[in-house]
DNA sequence: AAGCCGTGGCGAATAGTGTTCGGAACCAGC
DNA sequence: GCTGGTTCCGAACACTATTCGCCACGGCTT
């Protein structure tokens, strides 16, 4: 993980689908070294994939919030078994199993309101494992695309 | 927004840098019929870029947590000097607005759980318009890379 | 110091890819 | 049935990814 596998991480953070000769030019290496450097990032599991960026209005979830939940009792099983269930949902952008008063974190976007709602009552309230949640919409987000090294 | 708009969509979410050529063979489209649908998805927003997604750890940021934090007052000017603040940092990953009894919630990566007390004490309690704050340490998450259409 | 050897970068060659563009097929509306 | 607009197609061409033999460098041993 030299100076130039940073660069690479950088560039394709920032642009996955630029040709393997920009890249290359931009970094002032030969194609053929930058490409073997690309492969070797994968292969050491440093790039994990490549993903298009959607904007969410377009899929019609144009709302977006966060639930924490509580579960009853916070055992292992219990907590697998509800990761598992929330990926599963459509609606679940992601699941974060955090420190706290709450266990859960997930992350949601729906087409509206009334489908949160619905999502909440149908999905969380019935499930027995769930003592408590709170649902924080999502008035404005930021998220970084690039992720640079740190110390 | 089509069927086979919204085919292509969730190719480029699976992979990003699969080929032009194979993408059309997998909807059973010309390439240059692909081509033309993908560059307009473009131009229409609906694709808003192509990011590698890389291992934290790679990074040297194995720590996670979402902090919670309450502002005063709640303006406008604050809110947005706040946001444009913490997202300037490089431990932030991505920040949110949010309702609820906290007003925003901060993705944090780092090195270690020192450097996460220091984000903390340094450069948050240090701002005077935050009242109070909350970390949320993450033990485990998951995060969709393909997300469909509901309704 | 000389020789050896592993590593990593390079560049030319080739197979494969992106991109363009003229034409064909389709569908409304009149 | 004609017209105008839209969409898709496929061949052609420029560009790109990928391979592989070669070379330079740096650390060892002798």
């Amino acid at each position: 993980m030299d100076e130039l596998d940073s660069a690479i991480v950088r560039e394709l953070q920032q642009d996955a689908r630029q040709t393997n000769r920009s890249l290359a030019q931009k970094l002032g290496v030969a194609p053929s070294t930058c490409l073997e450097r690309v492969r070797l990032l994968h292969r050491r599991g440093v790039v994990r994939g490549y993903h298009a960026d959607i904007d969410p209005a377009a899929l019609n979830r144009p709302v977006e919030a966060f639930v924490s939940v509580q579960l009853r009792p916070p055992s292992r099983q219990v907590i697998e078994g509800f990761k598992a269930a929330m990926f599963a949902l459509p609606e679940v952008l992601a699941v974060y199993v955090v420190a706290g008063e709450q266990d859960f974190l997930v992350h949601v976007s729906v087409p509206s309101l009334d489908t949160l709602h619905s999502f909440l009552i149908d999905r969380l309230t019935q499930r027995r494992e769930v003592t408590s949640f709170r649902s924080q919409i999502i008035y404005d987000s930021a998220r970084k695309h690039v992720v640079a090294p740190l110390d």
